[in-house]
DNA sequence: TTTT
DNA sequence: TTTT
């Protein structure tokens, strides 16, 4: 019913951008996400892997590549599957609805992200409101 | 950058619907939100203002009432404007993206919050990918 | 850096209570998500693993079961391990900092999420899961 | 029962930092939350009202100042008060439970963000706050 | 492997 | 398998 994530870490490498044959764009790429612990314990992260479709996909192969900061929206997702020695898997991956470069891209200032979601953002007048 | 808000709570009353000048459904209604306190303090609870445009306000209207339980995704928006008596105020409501009703409906097991955002969503098929 | 899920869905089966060698409460369960596509798209769920810490542990094996509605609210772990058959796998699973019943109890009317902070901070050794 | 709000923007200026007459630290300050519209429509911000209690508060006056970028996670809450005039008014902040810096310190590579759970848990009165 |  |  509700499915929503938010991380904030850095790239591990640069995103895998691919094609599906009906020619959408689909990239991928994993976030290191530290975890806080008590100063003693050994500094850890979370491997996150991340699905980002579409235009997004191409912005973010585009943009961003190792060590980038950002900030994914995207819902928690269970896939199941069999590996090449036909072992059955599950893989859980983010899919991001948003992302969001928090430090300075590389080549350019450019901002991936448009957010289509909001009605307050489809154009419609908020000076215009009844009550 | 960010602004994302997720409330679980109960309507006061009936959501308020109605239309902009160019004909947009607008719905308000008021979410009584539960603190948790240690046991020995006075059971309160935040009042929170929540907007809601488009098709989904009239989802909202037709099948919400008092003291129905929801969840309500969506962003915290700051409005200043001035009352009746001339005096600026602010206005803090959070503008739903997502309504999702938690207990049965009164007429009907009808469902709001038709999510178009994700892109798993807009119709591709997730076999197809290239990864 | 931020790592945050919040997850409505049903309990697939009971809560499954253990107990570290060291006596602190853990209880897993499987939460069924629906996920919302167009109409004419196969009803589908993601099946997510949730991983439950001491008091809250407990509260959750007391009072839940298969089918219960809940709001999870915690952070998603990434952890790799070798199976039965000695193949290096990884496994996803929410750690609940918080969990909320959101109908009403079986046998009771009694309401879990102590908010104890996570129970990765408070010094157990998350090495020694029972699982 | 669930008020979960995460927030990515920037300070407007140096966080304001006080004592409860119980010597408990609390700190406000202001955060510029860009909305994101389509290209032609003026680019706007929420300025949204945050509180910082306790040690973090502290962490917050010492390593923050106007323009560092932060995320925020905390809850919506709405206050009632009389303002010097005597009208009855209506505020809005987010209590963060954790303050993330997502820039560089200025005099220092110091993070904050321990998490000490919220400090309305912890007993203090919030009917105490110095502002 | 799965919930309503 | 991994980021700063």
């Amino acid at each position: 019913m509700l499915n929503k994530v938010i991380l904030i870490g850095r790239l591990t490498k640069e995103p895998d951008l691919r094609y599906t044959t009906s020619g959408i764009a689909v990239a991928k790429f994993t976030l290191a996400v530290d975890r806080r612990f008590s100063k003693d314990r050994e500094k850890e992260a979370d491997f996150i892997d991340i699905v980002v479709w579409q235009k997004q996909a191409e912005t973010c192969a585009n943009y961003l590549g190792k060590g980038r900061l950002v900030a994914v929206e995207g819902r928690l997702q269970i896939r199941s599957y069999d590996d090449s020695q036909g072992i059955r898997r599950k893989a859980a991956e983010v899919v991001a609805e948003n992302v969001r470069f928090l430090d300075r891209a590389k080549e350019s200032g450019a901002v991936a992200g448009e957010n289509q979601g909001y009605g307050s953002e489809i154009g419609f007048n908020e000076d215009d409101i009844p009550f």
